[in-house]
DNA sequence: ACTTATAAAGGGTTTTTTCCTGTTTTGTTT
DNA sequence: AAACAAAACAGGAAAAAACCCTTTATAAGT
């Protein structure tokens, strides 16, 4: 332990009483840490995150409404380099922890830890830089091994235009093409293009596939 | 304030992180409650509540891998109809909060509250026996003047028999009815049967619709 | 002014889905 | 064994989805 200084933390995850727990655990162990702001999402962090006083590690969640922890990562990567990313969510999928880690951040926890394997990661970030679980590694690994689907599924958001999501949400309902065309004011040759467009880009063979590769990466709502 | 011992909780929730942080909140404020035990599922419920020893009111996630809340919930007030049953969730789907009203939980919460609010709410339950908020009575009255989306999407699981299970994750897929049927040992005409069947039970109109009434009520894996 | 790129639109065809109408087979009850 | 219900199966037809290849308009880049 070579720091002097609590080390400053910052929370972003839009579950208040999540928020607080944590808030509780870190108080308990020790003094080391201090939490120097909360934040509901990536908005809310750009708002209070201060050039004067930046946090050293950012706990991080991944899915929140609003700005989520993607855009969220690629914005702190950019505009603060030196501050160091620990994600913390409920999601272990493959897809998502390699891209996370694809963008920087120094380490990915998953919300079922012992609150003493938050602090090993803490303190292994202030002084090793990084905090990487041997399951981490292994999904890396495997990654690397299996790069294919991911190439696929690459960034699926940044690949559909504006219009393109607007069409895909049209063919997750039971709507027609035909209905769809004229809702989005095209003609019905045009939606037909979409379709072959998005067939192609993602890989799908069927509208049922177009849907379900919409759910699953969550391009659309799946509300009511 | 008319109890004189400590309120006996027990939490069930499958994240560690927010269990601990639970129980940090709960310490800090007076020492008005005892965590006899904690549960990360259903199942794991089953196993550690006791007779002799029961909560006053147990804290219960809804969405958890093993038994999940309705289960869990379903279960309890049947073998300990005395506990009460506080559900902390963090979606806010009507169908899910009406669900467990109608099951008889005695209050509702979003994790994304403050932790006072889980105070009141817990004494609230201790004193007057329930807890609900104007947003869940809006929600139970909204449901009750439209009964419709309920009524038909009301079990939904229990609606459908193994084979029409089947069938369903079959739907889901990018396969070809005449694919299905080949899969399922079936006559097409068979699948067509299932299909229509399928349509009128779940109130759809086409295979898009089929699949996405799937994804909305967890009926088939998300995975990969 | 001339390529280049791209969104939009069209014509025509095949496959799949969807919707009717039924009949046969199978299992269960009495 | 007769009666009944449910599951399985069929013929035929209309609608929608999917696939082919071509053309126009429009804007951007050189």
């Amino acid at each position: 332990m070579k720091h002097t200084a609590p080390i400053k933390l910052a929370l972003v995850d839009d579950h208040k009483l999540f928020r607080k727990g944590l808030i509780g655990i870190l108080e308990m162990m020790d003094k080391e840490y201090e939490i120097i702001f909360e934040a509901e999402n990536g908005i809310d962090l750009q708002q209070k995150i201060q050039k004067d006083n930046q946090p050293d590690i950012i706990l991080m969640d991944v899915n929140m409404p609003g700005m989520d922890g993607f855009d969220a990562v690629k914005w702190l990567v950019e505009t603060y380099p030196l501050v160091n990313i620990l994600v913390i969510s409920m999601v272990e999928k493959e897809e998502q922890i390699v891209k996370m880690l694809k963008l920087g951040v120094k380490g990915y926890l998953y919300k079922d830890i012992e609150p003493n394997e938050l602090k090993n990661a803490l303190n292994s970030i202030v002084n090793k830089g990084y905090y990487y679980t041997d399951f981490i590694t292994g999904k890396l690994i495997h990654s690397i091994q299996h790069p294919s689907e991911l190439n696929e599924t690459q960034d699926a958001f940044h690949l559909l235009n504006e219009r393109e999501m607007e069409f895909l949400k049209f063919a997750c309902t039971e709507m027609t093409y035909n209905e769809i065309a004229h809702k989005m004011f095209l003609s019905p040759k045009t939606i037909d293009g979409y379709r072959n467009a998005l067939f192609e880009k993602l890989n799908v063979k069927s509208r049922v596939g177009l849907a379900m590769y919409a759910v699953k990466n969550g391009l659309v709502e799946i509300s009511n």
